[in-house]
DNA sequence: AAAATACTGGAACAATCATTCCGAAAAGAG
DNA sequence: CTCTTTTCGGAATGATTGTTCCAGTATTTT
């Protein structure tokens, strides 16, 4: 009876998280990412209703997007050798040139005002299943005697979290890669 | 002939300061800065001169205030214990209740877009100058024995000034300060 | 008292923001 | 061709933004 459905939703998302990542979500103007989408207006509130709700859309496609190189944790036999995958995908993603610096929920983080935002409770929850992950793994290794026994899991998987959090940072300040490559080759050296 | 000088400007300035810490750059209206300055615009406009000035008065501000705890790397006859003061410092700033969470040049670091900012290159230098400071502390800790010969200083440097950045997003997520002291005497114990 | 300066308050401005609405063009289905 | 639905482009809205300007009120010194 009608045209056929849209033009495609998922390509469309896909640009503006790039915008939302690259800017922030106040810094982004509903300009920027109607140019970015390449689609009018109207199509866009049609479609995503509110830029509130787009940011969150596009952020969940971020995470889903992110959390691949968490299977490196989980799937891992060696415990070592998980996290050093894990961080090499970790500052790839984070430093590579054909997408913003950084990361979109480390980012944010910083920009929303209140911490019951929905918008804030994704990432709290995103960073704490990553430190649970880095937990359970190190755990893992601890067992298996890779790790020695009288090292504090809890404190080596913050440790971890955290220097994730500072590489996101890093990046924004565009240091070069390779010294984050290195520092992590020695810090798993030390584990 | 006149009146008196001003109202005390010191005191205003650090007023923005804290609003700009908590909102960042772009969260912050003037209105908010009016209120918490408690001067009217007039007076605002003629001492300050623009918004983009005050800020960068106000990031000046804070990172002479933060950069005491510096003295703490340059002046240490230990490197483990400065760098444990230090980090004791860094953490009690970035997570205490009666400031703003987390850093304000950090926070800073992804609001503004163009790397070219005068704000950026002072938030560049300023961690520049930091790792400087870790670098030169633990390369004489190596000198006297204190940190063994084959560790890469190097990279324990960047690993230190990229848990520096950790930290201040951690505070954000505000998952509490015992967590990372905690992370800080075991890293200081693995170097 | 008079003159000079410091500060205030609010009005006015132009720009930008997200959002809503409407009419027209486009495209598949009957 | 004729519906029906999707998409478009632009105009209009109302709120908020940073900034300028001016008249008026303090406050101090000569």
């Amino acid at each position: 009876m009608a045209r056929t459905k849209e033009f495609d939703r998922a390509q469309v998302l896909h640009k503006a998280m790039l915008v939302f990542w690259e800017k922030g979500y106040d810094g982004t103007s509903m300009a920027d990412l109607l140019e970015a989408m390449g689609i009018s207006r109207s199509s866009m509130y049609e479609t995503f209703t509110d830029k509130h709700a787009l940011y969150l859309e596009a952020a969940q496609l971020y995470r889903r997007n992110s959390q691949e190189k968490r299977r490196f944790l989980l799937e891992a036999e060696s415990a070592k050798e998980g996290i050093r995958q894990y961080f090499e995908r970790h500052i790839d993603g984070s430093f590579r040139e054909d997408t913003p610096m950084g990361c979109l929920v480390t980012n944010t983080i910083v920009n929303v005002d209140s911490p019951e935002d929905e918008i804030n409770v994704l990432m709290r929850t995103h960073f704490e299943e990553l430190g649970t992950a880095f937990r359970e793994l190190l755990k893992r290794g601890q067992e298996s005697g890779e790790i020695a026994a009288d090292r504090n899991i809890e404190d080596l998987a913050y440790m971890l979290l955290t220097i994730n959090h500072g590489i996101n940072v890093a990046a924004k300040l565009n240091n070069g890669r390779g010294r984050a490559e290195s520092m992590i080759h020695t810090v798993i050296g030390m584990l």
